[in-house]
DNA sequence: GAAAAAAGTTAGCCGATCCTAATCGAGCTC
DNA sequence: GAGCTCGATTAGGATCGGCTAACTTTTTTC
């Protein structure tokens, strides 16, 4: 009973899918880039749904030609798929920069409100919120925006800071969390986006950070979320990986 | 089989409610303004859906207390009911007014974006439109803006322009269509609110008006849907009602 | 004031999306 | 490689909001 014959449907344009499923494809989306997959549990987890339901899901979207799957395995999505997805990646951080600049959001605000707009805003909306902001190529996070045409710039060069070895210096360039609090905590620490810091030595629990003359423990929980631009080694160690300090890094968008 | 027992469901706010049944509320509320109440059939023509489906739909909103109802007679809100709309009112024009300041929509452009947004957008997002726009007190229809204790000014003193006996001086104010070719036609004429007219003539088929020193005729289905603010009766004929003309005025949102 | 027309309602149905409970399969453990 | 465990799927059901077709009530017409 081999499901999902391929692309049954028509071309799809983002406007036609329900809301939920345009949050199936772009979960599982940010899930391929990172992480191990997108499993159908942690699809669950994500959208806050039964497994049961991301199953079900998952099947409607392989009719229309959005996902590609095998039973038991993971999810991929199809070309048409991606398209949809990182179409709402780009509603929803180009939605973030918008609140927090043109509005005046906090950063932890911001999130939440971009989750609901994102599926309702039109190609007209974007169009104007991105000359308003001419072309941002950052949320508040600093998450990179994908560009009109849908390119997203990779971030190769960014390394978790959980992950990074003792003397390593370097800028934090990203905080891929979206709970207020733990956000509210960051912003606490100083630990924004922009802020130069050097690691101080490895913990069992977290890593020892220098940041703007303090130096503090940054927990492994908050450490795998902050994604940091290493400078060219300065120090005497060589930068060579660490394993296990923290999982890879995902973030819900 | 006395449907509708009175306010079944506790405190509602309009958060916990679906776009759908949040549009039937609204468009009680602007049928009960104006018209002739909010019927089965105008409902389901203003809210795009088969009669069946509005009876479905308003005997539900009647057991959560949101509207009042009789078998085979127009329906109204309930106080709960009325909160809801004008609040949805109120998310619907500022959004139309910061659409066309902020972000440089064309008037005829404002209105379906507003619709879906306003299910969407949260009470934050309406505080921040309203403190940037400094509190507008108009769309760009100049329909009144309820303000944030939703209070909506009444426009009593305006006055259908297809009901006006010639003569009468005054200035439009408001123009109740949405459709965008409709409005594109206000705009060539130059019926703009804000315009001074005075209405030269009563044709069969409409109103034949002075504007900006040019003469034209605007027809009834035009004239029904622009509201004038009259000046006192400058003119000889006394300012006394027509009927006939047109309709009573309404217009979704 | 009856008959016709129009409006409203009811009954039965459907698709989308979620749920719980039960079953199935993949992959690690020993 | 036989189990065991955990993740995934299936089965069955609920709710929501739409639809059509048939029926009922109100309103209009003459
Ligand atoms: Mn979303
Ligand atoms: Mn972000
Ligand atoms: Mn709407
Ligand atoms: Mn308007």
């Amino acid at each position: 009973m081999n499901a999902a014959a391929e692309g049954a449907g028509p071309y799809k344009g983002s406007a036609s899918l329900s809301p939920s499923q345009q949050d199936y494809l772009k979960q599982i989306f940010l899930l391929n880039d990172t992480s191990r997959g997108a499993t159908t549990q942690l699809l669950a987890e994500r959208i806050g749904v039964r497994p049961a339901s991301v199953t079900g899901m998952l099947k409607r979207l392989a009719e229309e030609g959005l996902v590609e799957r095998a039973p038991y395995r993971a999810v991929h999505l199809t070309e048409t798929g991606r398209r949809i997805a990182v179409e709402l990646v780009r509603h929803h951080r180009l939605l973030e920069a918008f609140l927090s600049r043109t509005l005046g959001y906090r950063w932890d605000e911001v999130h939440e409100e971009a989750e609901a707009l994102e599926h309702v805003i039109s190609e007209r909306f974007e169009q104007k919120v991105a000359e308003l902001l001419a072309d941002p190529d950052r949320d508040p996070h600093g998450d990179p925006i994908p560009t009109r045409e849908l390119a997203l710039e990779e971030d190769q060069h960014l390394r978790t800071l959980a992950l990074l070895p003792k003397g390593s210096r370097g800028t934090i360039r990203r905080v891929t969390l979206q709970d207020q609090d733990a956000l509210n905590l960051v912003e606490r620490l100083d630990l924004l986006p922009g802020r130069a810091i050097e690691v101080a030595g490895i913990h069992p629990d977290g890593i020892s950070l220098l940041v703007g003359g303090s130096r503090f423990l940054v927990p492994s929980l908050l450490a795998a979320h902050l994604l940091v631009d290493v400078a060219p080694h300065p120090s005497s160690t060589p930068p060579k990986k660490r394993e296990g300090a923290g999982r890879p890094v995902t973030h819900e968008q």
